[in-house]
RNA sequence: GUGGGUGUAGCUCAGUUGGUUAGAGCGCAGGUUUGUGGUACCUGAGGUCGCGGGUUCAAUUCCCGUCAUCCACCCCA
């Protein structure tokens, strides 16, 4: 039986082309992170269980990938009567990078400056089902500002990557902003006991996808008090008029601010997103930002204004972020406040492939370079070099195959230009140069080669 | 974890109302060209019709199970 080639579910595999493409959106991203004053950061795949787990809240952390003990440690925990998964295992692949990000502020927080803005591009991983752009190892790249409290934070973060969205192309997003102390003060505006909070909120989080009739069917079945998803009903109504064209966040915070302005937790929401949109007018992100009092996010460490990017061409979200000041508090007894944005570049890929957006696809080898035979080979080398020499990017054919071959390989790898070399033209000083793309061959002056593939180059790079 | 679709050549997919040699396009290999690819023409290689079981004289086709994959839900990037 044939062993599966196959990567393991929800893994994939990137051949060179597709490579090339990730490579070429993540060095975008990067630029625009590093325009902002993002500094790089890179953390391990594996973290210890206990860094990992409690943090994401209970459907996180059954998404944890876990990693078995090993040895004496695996045989030990295996002759327990019911070894539970965490005898088992000691270590998980990491979840996101926003909690390594405070594992390592509280690690080496005296050798990071006063405010510390760090930006990551890794893979993380998942233990849930694949689905339309959903894997089980995806990159993301965040960008996270560790030390302050003030909104203009959230600004700079979320400008940064309306930028980067902006620079990939993408118009039709919108940036969600919603505060987790606005929803506190819906809740108990709303008399929604504390318990029941976090169910009502993944109903209301819905709206937009169920309606309001499906929220108010959902609330029921969360087993939410009906007087509660009565006084709920009015606070639906707005948003759908607004939703889509015309975003007047002015109006909505007027609305919040008469419903819930009196409490101590919405008018500290208000007044931060007041704030926030102040800062941010100015920037990138100042369009796409909307204000919506109904989203919800799942990750249980958010403490203040909470951000989500959807699209009406994707499903699920395009990324998501928000302040978490009490993370950081998790790991050293002195916390620190954070706000960030996680990027799901993987969904954006996804879109881009979709809308055909990579057009430009250019070969990475400038030249091919022929041979003869065994005996001749050496000449074939010395080409080679001269030209790498010049600061061509040069392949040399393996084999002495016949030359149709040579010319197949050259045009499956799209390579721009041969150079042949034969007992003929080193006689004659020459290489025959033939451009690929149109047919065209030329015999050029030994000395003369590099500069004139050079050239050519350029001229066809004008050309597209 | 729940629900649905799909599983036939390397890839994308036809097809068989159950019947004896299973097809196409693309790709791959060889040739038409005695140093030259991409276009044209010719030839060829490749399939236990996902795996296991059942019904039947007979199963790739029907039934059950299983695995894989995709999509949706939950949740999320």
């Amino acid at each position: 039986m044939a062993i599966s080639t196959k990567p393991a579910s929800g893994f994939r595999d990137f051949l060179p082309r597709e490579t090339e493409r990730r490579k070429r959106v993540f060095a975008i991203i990067e630029q625009v992170y590093q325009s902002y004053g993002f500094e790089p950061l890179e953390t391990p795949a594996l973290e210890n269980l206990s860094t990992l787990l409690g943090k994401y809240g209970d459907e996180g952390d059954q998404l944890v990938f876990k990693v078995l003990q090993r040895g004496d440690k695996l045989s030990r925990a295996l002759e327990k009567d019911s070894p539970s998964a965490l005898d088992l295992s000691d270590m998980g692949l990491r979840y996101d990078l926003t909690v390594p990000l405070a594992r390592i502020v509280a690690q080496y927080k005296n050798e990071l400056p006063r405010y510390f803005k760090r930006y990551q591009i890794a893979p993380v991983w998942r233990a849930d089902r694949p689905q339309k752009g959903r894997f089980r190892e995806f990159y993301q790249c965040d960008v996270d500002v560790v030390g302050s409290t003030s909104m203009s934070v959230e600004a700079e973060v979320t400008a940064a990557l309306a930028e980067v969205l902006r620079r990939l192309e993408f118009d039709n997003f919108r940036i969600h902003v919603n505060h987790r102390k606005l929803l506190t003060a819906l809740m108990e505006h709303a008399g929604v006991t504390s318990n029941k909070h976090a169910d009502a909120l993944v109903a209301i989080d819905k709206l937009d996808k169920i309606g309001k009739a499906g929220v108010v069917a959902e609330l029921g079945q969360r087993d939410i008090a009906p007087e509660a998803i009565a006084n709920l009903l009015p606070l639906l109504e707005a948003v759908d008029q607004n939703k889509h064209e015309s975003v007047d966040n002015e109006a909505t915070l007027a609305r919040l601010d008469s419903q819930i302005g009196h409490l101590e937790s919405g008018r500290q929401a208000l007044d931060d997103l007041r704030k926030l949109l102040a800062f941010a007018a100015s920037g990138p992100a100042a369009p796409a930002l909307f204000i919506d009092p109904y989203l919800a996010r799942g990750l249980s460490y958010y403490t203040g204004p909470i951000f989500e990017i959807r699209s009406d061409d994707f499903a699920g979200s395009l990324g998501g972020g928000g302040r978490y000041d009490e993370l950081v508090g998790m790991f050293t007894k002195e916390t620190l406040p954070a706000c960030g944005f996680s990027l799901g570049v993987e969904r954006i890929l996804v879109l881009m492939e979709e809308r055909a957006m990579f057009q430009d696809e250019v070969s990475n080898v400038d030249v091919l370079v022929t041979l003869w035979n065994d005996e001749f080979t050496p000449n074939s080398f010395v080409l080679a070099n001269e030209l790498r020499a010049a600061g061509l990017r040069v392949d040399l054919y393996p084999d002495n195959d016949k030359y149709a071959r040579q010319f197949k390989y050259a045009d499956q790898r799209r390579i721009s230009f041969v150079a042949i070399l034969a007992p003929s033209e080193l006689e004659e000083g020459v290489v025959a140069v033939k451009n690929m793309l149109s047919g065209d061959q030329e015999r050029v002056a030994r000395d003369q080669v590099s500069s004139w593939i050079h050239t050519q180059l350029e001229k066809n790079r004008a050309c597209q």
